[in-house]
DNA sequence: CATTATTGATAGTATTACTATTATATTTGC
DNA sequence: GCAAATATAATAGTAATACTATCAATAATG
């Protein structure tokens, strides 16, 4: 994580909040601390009068910036993905074979990191647990269709397709692309889960990264085999 | 479904409700009213409220058989992966060759089914459509190592083991098997959600079976060419 | 037929998820 | 440097949620 362009901003989609978070501290403050917020508490038991609270600023303020919890949730999701679309596009430049880009992609996606790096304001690697836990909580709902063609889950169909697009170089005739993508994030994000929680459900190594050779070999096998 | 045991009845955990839905009239009427006002409006939308109102009984009724819409819900995907375990039984039964007992099964997982089959006063393919879209919320939350303890996931992780066991016939030494099977089984649910909800996370076929057949060659690669 | 368990009817509470209003700062444009 | 615009603070209020409590009416059972 040497090389950060400092120029660089995340894009998120104008309808996923109010106002613009990052144009003020208190938008910044909000998102931060929400996300410190919903780490420690879930977000289920996550409001705005509680993070008000704690950054001592009044609930109506945080809603100027975002409709809902929800619509919070979306959007630091979003975030989550774009800046896993930067990394992505960091860790694969450059590089001629396919496939170890798709594997450099799998690894960024499966691994587990805890040192404590911020960007933007934002500590990645607590965004990054809920993500785990709470992600798909926001598109799970009656709503989904609403909050999707608002472009809520822009971000993430994008990096999906980025790396849609590198399966497709390593086997043009391969059909399911997204559909293995779709599997291996979400799996690999509930394997972390239930590691921790339900580990009959999952089957805990004592190797670190042993989750990042299961999908990519339960990827590539695919890949490469389909008729 | 022909030859269902007459004398037969899910068991679910004692924590997993106050007072048993089935011994009575109202208890069943909760049950399955709620499915399908679950099915209808959402979890989250989903309160005891509209429920004793759609049953005509009082709100405090309700809470007599169970102490909260989660702990419903609980209930009611418990019973699901009970009547999974007792359908999975069934149609392995008799079988000798372990690898046609895991693509019954896996075919189990990923087919949906729409006719009206009532078992237990249960719809069952409302209650399917519930566990895809409603059921991990039962388990991402901040308090799942305590209803984990108390038993809420018995029946799914049963589920699992059941077929864990067939996996280790085919390969004794493959070492992933409830990792494979929980992002079998997530992973399938998720695919039925995206085709209709998110289509670029997935690739909709026009076949009917093509989410079986995508995860019983991917789970079926996975475990023969495992070193 | 009396006891016990079950349900109905009703009320009440703390919290949630907001919206509204007005006052006070702070920023910006001229 | 001051007015105008904008953002935030402070406070209040509302409908709904997620429960708990109480007591009367009814049904089941021994």
């Amino acid at each position: 994580m040497k090389n950060l362009l400092s120029n660089f901003k995340i894009s998120i989609n104008q309808n996923l909040f109010i106002k613009e978070p990052s144009s003020s501290e208190l938008g910044k403050k909000i998102v931060s601390n929400s996300i410190e917020m919903i780490d420690e508490i879930g977000f289920e038991n996550f409001t705005f009068r509680k993070l008000g609270l704690k950054i001592d600023s009044p609930e109506a303020s945080i809603y100027r910036y975002f409709e809902s919890k929800n619509q919070l949730l979306v959007y630091i999701t979003s975030w989550y993905w774009g800046w896993m679309e930067y990394r992505l596009v960091l860790e694969t430049a450059n590089i001629d074979s396919a496939e170890t880009r798709f594997e450099k992609a799998i690894a960024l996606i499966t691994t587990v990191n805890n040192d404590k790096l911020i960007i933007e304001g934002v500590e990645i690697s607590k965004l990054h647990k809920i993500v785990i836990s709470e992600s798909s909580k926001s598109y799970l709902t009656k709503d989904v269709d609403k909050v999707n063609k608002e472009g809520a889950f822009h971000n993430y169909k994008q990096f999906v397709a980025r790396l849609a697009d590198i399966i497709k170089e390593i086997n043009p005739s391969y059909k399911f692309p997204h559909m293995l993508l779709s599997t291996i994030i979400e799996g690999a994000h509930l394997q972390v889960f239930f590691a921790e929680h339900l580990p009959r459900l999952t089957n805990k190594q004592k190797s670190s990264n042993y989750i990042t050779t299961f999908y990519t070999n339960l990827g590539l096998q695919s890949i490469k085999n389909s008729k």
